[in-house]
DNA sequence: GGCCAGGCCTCGC
DNA sequence: GCGAGGCATGGC
């Protein structure tokens, strides 16, 4: 089976990661199975035991695009274990949610799916960023897989267009992936991703505050957008995005504010803790 | 069928 | 600088 890759971790998880609602084509197929497309490629990860994890790629794979994409080699358990004692709400949320990682998405990717994620809930992103990828991405074959990997819940997928290729597509086209007023967004930033205004590799050389606010200068990017992109895909771990739910959470456990000074370099995985374990316990 | 969704822009002060 | 109103469409 060394045609596979296998991994051992005790802070994994990722058909928690895939509702944690941080990337949007992740699909659990099964209680032990999942699948997501991610960099032009279809990966399915099997739970094999405790622990263990099947991926359905070379170990070459493996150690050039997944092993950072799930930020492999960051101690989880550490920043587990530093969670503030008395801080009862976010121990209950980190127990939760034990097992999920911050992602190292593709910038544009992120860019765009956030923008598209503003006052929408997740399955309608979900719709939205299939759609797109459809319009103009680029088709991938599900692989067949043996066993211990079951079938691939679709038989093609299509990867997350580049930005040429969504700057190529009309206003309504974009309209048409069921967007709504966020086309004109979207029609922008492929404009300025297209033509090198907006370049990912630069982008990531910024330290945070010059980065923040960049992204908060862009035609339909606040705070909220702006503070999820540098933590998803920038992998900016200390920004610690508020949306509905956390303003919530804030509001009823930590009377309007929480300290993210606690956690300067690790908010960003305490509030993917809480988000998660708000909505789905 | 009505309500709300991982917010942001514009306008008026 | 800040609060209120408006917003396209999809899911439940």
């Amino acid at each position: 089976m060394n045609r596979f890759y296998e991994l051992e971790s005790d802070f994994f998880d990722p058909q928690l990661i895939t509702l944690s609602g941080q990337a949007f084509r992740f699909k659990n197929l099964d209680d032990n199975h999942t699948e997501l497309v991610a960099f032009g490629k279809y990966l399915q990860i099997a739970k094999t035991a405790k622990n263990t994890y099947l991926f359905s790629c070379s170990e070459d794979e493996f150690e050039k695009i997944w092993k950072d994409y799930f930020d492999l080699d960051r101690d989880y358990r550490k920043i587990y274990e530093s969670i503030d004692k008395d801080d009862s709400y976010l121990k209950a949320a980190a127990d939760f949610g034990y097992g999920i990682r911050i992602l190292k998405q593709d910038i544009w990717e992120t860019y765009i799916s956030y923008i598209i994620s503003q006052r929408r809930s997740i399955p309608s992103i979900t719709t939205s960023v299939d759609r797109l990828s459809r319009l103009c991405g680029n088709k991938i074959t599900a692989p067949k897989l043996p066993d211990p990997f079951i079938e691939a819940s679709a038989k093609e997928y299509y990867s997350f267009p580049c930005p040429k290729a969504v700057a190529a597509l009309t206003l309504k086209e974009i309209e048409e992936t069921g967007v709504g007023y966020r086309a004109q967004y979207i029609y922008e930033a492929a404009q300025k991703f297209a033509s090198g205004e907006l370049d990912p590799d630069k982008l990531k050389k910024a330290d945070d505050s010059f980065l923040y606010d960049l992204l908060l200068s862009q035609f339909g990017i606040g705070k909220k957008v702006a503070n999820c992109i540098m933590l998803f895909a920038f992998h900016r771990l200390g920004r610690f995005p508020i949306d509905v739910w956390m303003e919530r959470i804030v509001n009823t456990y930590y009377k309007g504010e929480f300290d993210t000074d606690r956690y300067p370099d690790t908010a960003g995985i305490m509030q993917q803790f809480m988000f998660y374990y708000e909505r789905n316990r």
